[in-house]
DNA sequence: GTCTATAGGTGGATAGAC
DNA sequence: GTCTATCCACCTATAGAC
């Protein structure tokens, strides 16, 4: 019947997010998530295989977050405005959710465990298929240039990733405010957008 | 007279420079840089001040690299040449050495200890600078189009370094070899730059 | 399910002999 | 300058009592 209300595997998942959302991978350890969870480290293997297990599940959390933002877009109306809105809400994610944007689109080979641990994280397909298709129909619409929907969605990502992952590195000193990164940001879109039209 | 040839100064830092890159900085520890040049861990500190402050020597020296591989583009004739010859080194240097790429560029408050060590490294302005002002001589020969050259110098690093990053991050799964590769970052930049055309 | 206790490993850094 | 020996911190993971 399960007694307990809040259940400690739910609350060691939300510790752990917290955990790498303020620290980052470099400094995540079970011993720390049961720390603040307030139960032993051996508890934790009641719950989840290791280490490796726990973290992955936090990354498919993180991942969950990210579609919730992406599949706003498709409240809009046309192809060109769902695209604009796909480029909006992927930075306003990596704007709210720094760590989980670090984990999932910078984690490199140096910084990650080994392989991705479970089945879930590691930024499967259907992220990018979700952005080819935006591109696809905007194709269609006669709103950016035919050409390989593949191709051009990849450097639309490499952009936009490119302007966030500068910017939560710090590397955009000039760039201040979120807001002003913001403007600045959609003022950069726009300028590869008038590479891509027609 | 320092009677030794090699020095075990040098032999240690090439042995770090050498872990790093293979194993990231997340691995990069202390007592396998001396295990690898052959001497005691305490031995270590009679030539660095610690673990942080080897790994500030090994930065600058990437950043040394990385400079080697910029200048080159000032041998080309026309500003145009110039700054084509800058995305281009700009791809080789990260091709053939990624984890000094990762280490300059990608190393974001999750990855690295805290602060830059001693003085180097953090890509400081110069860095930037040399984007700068290959744009602003392209606008100033209206190959172009005329603005805020800083603001353009860092649209153009985003999109490069985005290409770059998600590249080494292994999540352009379709970019095939190197080679591949390249000429995709060609395409992407001559995207860009119609976009940014008078 | 949770605990204490423990085994066995990493790492950074220092003291003192040579 | 280099060593051995050591200390201390931290970690993953397991065993067995409650």
């Amino acid at each position: 019947m399960k007694a307990e209300r809040d259940g400690t595997k739910a609350r060691l998942l939300a510790e752990a997010r917290d955990l790498y959302l303020e620290e980052g991978f470099a400094r995540f350890s079970l011993r720390e998530v049961a720390r603040r969870a307030g139960v032993s480290p051996a508890a934790v293997y009641r719950h989840y295989d290791g280490k490796e297990a726990l973290f992955g599940e936090v990354c498919a959390a993180g991942l969950q977050v990210f579609y919730g933002y992406l599949v706003r877009s498709l409240a809009e109306a046309t192809p060109q405005a769902r695209l604009a809105a796909s480029a909006r809400h992927y930075l306003s994610f990596a704007l709210e959710h720094p760590a989980d944007y670090r984990v999932l689109f910078m984690g490199g080979a140096a910084d990650a465990p080994t392989a991705p641990p479970s089945g879930e994280a590691r930024v499967p397909e259907p992220t990018f298929q979700f952005l080819v298709d935006r591109v696809r129909e905007c194709m269609q619409a006669g709103a950016l240039r035919e050409g390989d929907p593949e191709e051009t969605a990849a450097i639309i990502w490499a952009h936009v990733h490119g302007l966030v992952s500068l910017r939560l590195t710090g590397h955009f000193v000039r760039a201040g405010t979120d807001a002003q990164f913001a403007r600045f940001y959609e003022r950069a879109a726009d300028q590869l957008v008038a590479g891509l039209r027609p």
